[in-house]
DNA sequence: TAAAAATACTCCATAGGTATTTTAT
DNA sequence: ATAAAATACCTATGGAGTATTTTTA
């Protein structure tokens, strides 16, 4: 699991689309698709179920997102915070 | 910033030490310290002070600790709740 | 049949290792 | 003198892309 793919996780659960969240991530599909598939196979469960070209949220993935959605934000604070300190040092 | 860099930073935090770091999670010494320079990079501030042989937090490495140390149990959470999903399937 | 995901493949960046050098005690 | 971090260098893995194929609505 890492940061990039909890990004990606992100996008396709807002858009429920692979081709949508490759487009406003500047990714190639393809690529999406990757990484989608490697943070299943980090948390060992399908995220997505794929039913051609629908796809809806696994419970898995339902689980999952919250968690993203946290460390995401947390990451974003921690960029942050130490920001702070660069400022404060200037 | 990755989740990889985050657990290396926080053993190098906790021990002090590169060198000691590298042998708890079994990484070679001169990748903890490309790990911690990247890190230093993606956050954009020194993290430790090295002096030699000593090395101590700066004011940015003990603002991210915490974040750090964070980020890393909820992404523990994370596989757990969806461990929990994978349990009750079977 | 058309739109979306999967696959095959290629290429390159980077992560990690070994060996060595530098630097403070 | 020595213990620890930094650096130089090398290799291999994997991430991202393009092009194509498969799938289902």
């Amino acid at each position: 699991m890492n940061l990039q793919q909890l990004r990606t996780f992100r996008e396709v659960a807002a858009e429920l689309s692979f081709t949508r969240a490759a487009e406003k991530l500047h990714y190639a599909q393809s690529s999406v698709t990757s990484q989608i598939r490697n943070l299943e196979e980090a948390v060992g469960a399908p995220l997505f179920d794929r039913s051609g070209r629908r796809i809806s949220l696994t419970d898995a993935g339902m689980r999952l997102l919250p968690y993203a959605d946290e460390i995401l934000h947390i990451v974003e604070a921690a960029q942050k915070e130490v920001d702070e300190t660069v400022i404060e040092a200037s």
